[in-house]
DNA sequence: GATGAATGAGTGTTCATTCAT
DNA sequence: AATGAATGAACACTCATTCAT
């Protein structure tokens, strides 16, 4: 299902391929994509690209696993943190490093935009799904990391907080496509700050324990 | 422009087809749905749904204006806010309100999940464009009024704030969707409650003045 | 045929649909006109135009009829010329108050341009036949007037002849179409002696016989 | 833009497709013609047309283009005319000769028709571009040459001697269609001589200078 | 007399995909 | 291994015209 030679071809052209494949999922989303625009760009024939990938839905798996491996690099350290600020102080580390690495190729930053979508896509029959569940073991992985340590919160549905934080991502790749950019080394460091902020606003666990109870109490009565 | 003689119809047939619109464009978006299909599956002929509406834009936004009327009624009542607690208990009771109203017609929540992405469109030039223009006015008195009261930050850059405001209701629809229709009342208050939460998080601001600043700055370097 | 019950209905009302007839088909010919558009832009039903005419191509022919009332009055005066300069003097009279006419209305003179593709139509087969036939008498009284006189050549074949005199009015047409709105009197009046000039080159005799007939001779072999 | 790979198709299939786009355009000129017609009457799928072909306008140019290349040929010959009478017998020699290439296929007489309509669309804004600036110039430089000589007058406004110049070749090529497909050669070369003489009678200069001033005053008052 | 809802074939164009070579 | 010609359903949208009321 993934695509049968196209390892072998020489790495230059197999760049060019996802270059090109990169530049229009990110721009149109999956759906609107169109896989004829990418062959014409290319300017190969019709059936080469059939030739390595089996179907559009293939070409844009491909095309983001490539993405995730070169940006998303390890992720795991978050694994070593061992409280609370050592965790998020982690997550920002890679936050920081990951931006970086985006700057470098700005047009993935739409990619990732369209990623939750494609995979909420109930025919993710092809190709996709084990994008999608190594995603979503990523994901799974850094929360039940999270919530060990006190990190992330714990009375939310699971798939709500999920739902939340892979949203939130969105919203910020919407606004981070259009500066990222421009921005120096600087602002990037500056940014993943902020940003790992909003994330941790996000998930945090309610200070509820931490503070006077009436306090909570006050103006936040627990859900369910 | 926006619908010459649709008004007149018989509620009935009115409702009727714009319920199988509303189902298109909730599952496929403005850009993927398909006028064609809601043709057929209302089992009408090729011109009868251009004599009522111009455009497959037109449908869209006649079905969003119609949804927004029934459904996002009164915000309004946020202006009465008077200090922080009363304006997020105040937006918590309009929130709340809402959710019952959707609750009648979960479809909607679909679409309502298609409108960042129709508005954002750079080319809504026709008659989507009111329809943007009071979305955008909501947001921004609704963000104004709260800043004015400190209810709502003033720290982040503007667009940014409204992303994230916006991709987190994109996400909570979604995981919305599939719930609200099987929830008991007492289970939609609950969830006002929790869901007002979580956009209090985002947008409240830094408790920095309230506590002693040695804490935040110890977890929180401020950005930029 | 032509129209049953528009006769009665009162001038105004009368005009107006004319009028915006005329502009759509002066602007994009018969065959793109669109019917359509006519009973749109005059905000009346779509039965109301077929109560009144027959056909597209019906409307087509009243209109033009009209305009031909409007405009081209008195061509008779040319049967009064008794030789060779009174004839053409008379045509300059008649051109030059045709000119004025138009002046009054230039999107009769597109109307006018779309004349003879229309007619030329072998499908003219309803109401447009009666007015070609109008149109072609007129033509060739004229013509045989002329040549009684000595005013118009006869060395050519009448249908080339024809053919030759309308297109240059056609071309002429086009010309005029977006001057003669800013023209003043003065300048229509010179307009008239100078397009009545084109068509007396064309149309006058070979001077063969006034002048010394070897020159004749010498560069135009008679045809046929 | 022009057509991609169509020249490499073997020139029968080439010509076919060809040949059945000339009688569709010929008949009902660009904007009446029907692309999906040229299909069905091709009998090849929806798809394959715009396999070779961009667009309908596409298909167009590339027709008009070929058929140029085939038919108006060596127009430069008039640059060696060196007087006012080998000016015009180098137009009607060349004329004839394009006679002759017409004889052989008729309807392109009908597609020389629908040139100047579709050349002055103002959105002429694809592959028409290039075609309609040839044309132009060859036409200016006709002029510009002929003016030079005196075989062309001076006192027409520019665009009045080509509106007028194009219709009446619009008007003999209409009178034309029905007949040169069962023309002799003789009948040809003398059309030749008798429409040549056609264009030089509107080309030509004001007799004036060669005849007595008093005669020209009497009838022919001055333009403008 | 007059309406306006409805028709359905038509327009040009794009799509992902197949398959004989 | 690789091509590129071909497919045909789909797209949004317009057309002149009809007919029950």
């Amino acid at each position: 299902m993934p695509r049968p030679r196209f390892e072998k071809l020489d790495p230059e052209r197999r760049q060019a391929i996802l270059q090109v494949a990169v530049e229009e999922f990110a721009a149109h989303g999956f759906e609107a994509a169109s896989y004829n625009r990418i062959i014409e760009r290319l300017g190969l024939s019709k059936g080469a690209l059939y030739y390595y990938f089996d179907d559009k839905e293939d070409l844009y798996a491909t095309v983001l696993k490539d993405a995730v491996q070169r940006l998303v690099i390890d992720v795991g350290d978050l694994s070593s943190a061992r409280d609370i600020e050592s965790f998020w102080s982690a997550f920002e580390d890679w936050y920081r490093r990951s931006l970086h690495a985006f700057q470098k190729e700005p047009q993935a930053i739409g990619l990732a935009r369209t990623l939750v979508k494609a995979l909420a896509r109930g025919n993710a029959a092809g190709a996709l799904v084990s994008l999608r569940r190594f995603v979503e073991t990523c994901m799974k992985e850094l929360v039940a990391r999270g919530q060990e340590l006190n990190a992330i919160r714990r009375d939310l549905p699971d798939d709500l907080l999920t739902a939340v934080l892979l949203s939130l991502e969105e919203g910020i790749d919407l606004w981070l496509a259009d500066r990222i950019g421009g921005m120096t080394p600087r602002e990037i460091d500056a940014a993943a700050v902020m940003l790992t902020r909003l994330y941790r606003r996000i998930a945090a666990p309610e200070p509820a324990a931490q503070r006077s109870p009436k306090k909570r109490a006050r103006h936040a009565p627990k859900p369910r």
